[in-house]
DNA sequence: AATATTTGCGCAATCGATGCCGGCCCTAAC
DNA sequence: GTTAGGGCCGGCATCGATTGCGCAAATATT
């Protein structure tokens, strides 16, 4: 079986105690130039890699990072993946990632995991279903580093990277009104989740700059966050049925946009009579038919931003008392066909 | 900082050695049942957990397994994630992502990277610029179980998890062809992959079965497998500009097929009368204008059979030397506006 | 030339958990 | 009464690498 070479068999091939090599190595002062190079020549001939196990066993640091999100296979989160894994790599982190499917278990169970297997801290955003923390105040209280993202909780003091959902949620509401529309729909993400509060914010900051009364019952929530279609599918159908008419929609995440133009084409004749502006990070939303504006959020950039946030306080040499809030903001994309302008 | 409790603490809390301490946890048979159960009662107490670090280092054993896909912000790979992390977590193993972005130096680091930090073994599907596969075979030779999925490679042996390619393309070329077009551009992968040549195969032999002679100017291979865009609307455009016509487009990958969707709808006035199939796993094809009839590989199993495969070997108490290729059967899924039927 | 200092390197403990070996005590067999 | 054996547990070495301390030889100092 595969047997890397140690530091001792350096030290036996070359007649010197483990610690010279070890220093040798690390380029302690106390060897001579002349062993260094004995030393660093005969591990680069063989190929000597230290063992990063034994490391982390001394060092009482593993040089790995804990990830939860709900799914990797989503868009949004896969680019904050990919954001994560390009600041993790260049700092010498390793990237393990688990996945809660927006389940309350699964995200305690990961959780757990994670923190037994030893990562230096965690990078998470909250399942749809959580809305109990103390699997991670517990963590957190022990000294364990956690940043947010995303779908952040106020429990915990840290540092959180979040997009501007308000302003998001606000500009895709106003595209709609500016539009000619003012019977907005909005379906919404699962209640307690910080993004669907912030949202709704901004969706109703928009109606009401623009003097249309909030109406409760144009909101739908879908409490697993899109994970079930028919949930989804449901709502829709409520939507399409108010008795007061609806004349767009507002959506308020990802997976619901996308539920929501499936839903739409499948019970709508027409699908794209009623405009759906909603939060995306799809690579083919310009594709989407029925078709699409959307609030695109800088998922790489935040999940960056979170990385590196991480580091500083795994690496922070005081215990940090001082947190941030990082605001990113958003991006919307306008399409034309979406709109059913009435202008 | 974070000190969780070691067997140290029960021990010295105890009064018993370390040595008893790990004993009565692991239900050692030298061990008194009246011992155990203090132990064992302690340990929950204080909710004592085993550092993985340190098993690790006396088992030779990291419990994590190592991915290297191309990136996972692709449908695909990120349902093949998903497939190997619900194995992994099941059986006790962590999963180390890493992503090639389908450049050859990356992959190389990533997978030097991986190996060194002591996985136990390494699931992998090839990026397309890479030709050279020194940086496995060492591995491998090392004794590190490897197994391949999608692209993968014949100078190892080694298990390996792919989709019916072959049967794939036949499907979606035989799509085409049945729906009155024999003028069937191919836009394809770079040169060197196995996927490439298997879905060329496909392609060819369903052109063959229909008595059309395969003309090799109507493909267009993309060396970057989609993920320089310019690279893709070219291929598009000289499929356009094809002195002999070309009536439809049969389309080899995921990233390639949302590339040429793309292409044509900024190149082609009218681009739903230019009919496309193509390979992939999107889970918003059915949306997509325009629209795509589609070959969908079963990337979630794909994922969950390597890993099973992957842990198989690693666990193997003897050497392995018969290894398999497990393929997979696609479905074909008919997209009717996608066809331009002449029916 | 005798002492002080520096240079260069080895010994041994340490991180957390395991496992071999050896030893104590109690019981039972001769 | 002596010994063999089993039940039960502690001591110590081990995994790979680091590090404080100590020691010797080489060099510098007076």
């Amino acid at each position: 079986m595969f047997r890397p070479a140690t530091i001792k068999d350096i030290a036996k091939a070359l007649g010197f105690s483990t610690s010279t090599v070890s220093r040798a190595l690390r380029d302690g002062y106390e060897i001579s130039e002349k062993t260094k190079n004995i030393v660093k020549e005969y591990a680069q001939k063989i190929e000597y890699k230290s063992n990063p196990i034994a490391l982390s066993l001394k060092g009482r640091r593993s040089y790995s990072i804990g990830v939860v999100v709900c799914e990797v296979a989503n868009s949004f989160f896969s680019q904050a993946i990919n954001g994560i894994e390009s600041i993790a790599y260049n700092k010498g982190y390793r990237v393990i990632i688990s996945q809660s499917h927006d389940l309350y278990e699964r995200e305690v169970i990961n959780t757990k995991h994670l923190a037994n297997s030893s990562v230096d801290g965690l990078i998470i955003s909250m399942s749809a279903e959580t809305t109990d923390f103390t699997h991670l105040t517990k963590l957190h209280e022990k000294g364990l580093p956690i940043v947010f993202f995303d779908r952040v909780i106020d429990e915990i003091k840290t540092h959180k990277v979040i997009a501007n959902n308000f302003d998001g949620a606000f500009a895709a509401t106003e595209l709609l009104i500016k539009n000619g529309h003012s019977r907005i729909a909005h379906l919404a993400n699962a209640t307690h989740l910080s993004i669907t509060k912030e949202r709704m914010d901004g969706y109703k900051a928009a109606l009401s700059k623009h003097l249309i009364d909030f109406n409760p019952t144009l909101v739908e929530h879908c409490q697993h966050g899109g994970m079930i279609y028919d949930e989804v599918e449901n709502a829709v159908k409520n939507i399409l049925n108010k008795a007061s008419g609806v004349d767009a929609i507002f959506v308020s995440s990802d997976r619901l946009s996308i539920g929501c133009l499936t839903a739409l084409k499948k019970l709508h004749s027409d699908a794209d009579c009623l405009p759906v502006a909603g939060f995306s990070n799809s690579d083919v939303v310009e594709l989407l038919k029925p078709s699409l504006s959307y609030v695109r959020q800088p998922a790489l950039e935040m999940g960056r931003l979170a990385t590196e946030l991480l580091i500083d306080l795994i690496e922070a040499k005081y215990p940090v008392t001082e947190f941030e809030t990082k605001v990113l903001e958003i991006e919307l994309f306008v399409n034309d066909h979406a709109l059913g302008s009435r202008r």
